[in-house]
DNA sequence: GTCGTTGCAAAGCGTTTGCAGCCTA
DNA sequence: TAGGCTGCAAACGCTTTGCAACGAC
């Protein structure tokens, strides 16, 4: 990740101003506005690389393709809407995770994701 | 999922006796001990037909394929073992996730995985 | 014997890679 | 101008599907 290529300032731009994880075939549509010829390999590549470089986390939601969202944020989980399958953020954490752990075992992070219904949809319903 | 086949009978029998989550792969390599041409088309086949006749229950956890596991569990979570890769089923269950749902939001159900080191693992570091 | 099921091979689908040409530094 | 980067297309790995043969009932 030496240059600053005009498709790497597209890619950069769509995470930064989503705020919310996108998906490799989110990041093309939307990037496609500022760079029109961008394909989907470099997509990858390049979110990849930002990965590799610490300005990207992956998002991994179960069953789902990975997303990526910009890493400067602190340690949070997300919230998928089960209607409109859109991902959010939420602060806060299960504070007692430690004792779930069994005899023996080492715990050294963990993962929850919460479904249910986004505001809008409930309001939809 | 009508008839009893010698291939339907050696896929149940090998996640009966596996007592954790497995990959179709797995199933496959295992359930080939009881019924040699099993293919990984039938496999897959028997696996979403169990998992639809609410039999089996499907296991999905973050950059993973999914495993499979039998239905007739109470509500779990599972930990997995950051050396071995192993997927372990665990006990009881955050008490507090209902007040991280944002507001607005509405709450049907979580999902957590613990990561680690199991026992083994731990042991022989 | 019927027709649900199987194994094989081909097709899909998302992701990765090879390569010639492009463009940043 | 050098060589990192890109777009295209082919390759890949996992999963699904089409089809003729098989075998449970």
């Amino acid at each position: 990740m030496e240059r600053d290529t005009r498709q790497r300032r597209a890619i950069r731009r769509v995470i930064e101003e989503a705020g919310r994880p996108l998906s490799p075939q989110e990041v093309l549509k939307v990037a496609q506005v500022h760079s029109q010829r961008l394909g989907i390999a470099t997509v990858y590549r390049t979110l990849k690389g930002l990965v590799e470089e610490g300005w990207l986390a992956q998002v991994e939601l179960p069953g789902e393709p990975p997303r990526y969202e910009t890493a400067a944020k602190a340690h949070h989980h997300h919230f998928q809407c089960r209607a409109c399958g859109q991902v959010y953020e939420i602060e806060g954490c299960p504070q007692n995770v430690q004792p779930l752990t069994p005899a023996g075992f080492l715990l050294e992070g963990h993962y929850m994701v919460l479904y249910g219904q986004c505001a809008a949809c409930v309001q939809a319903c």
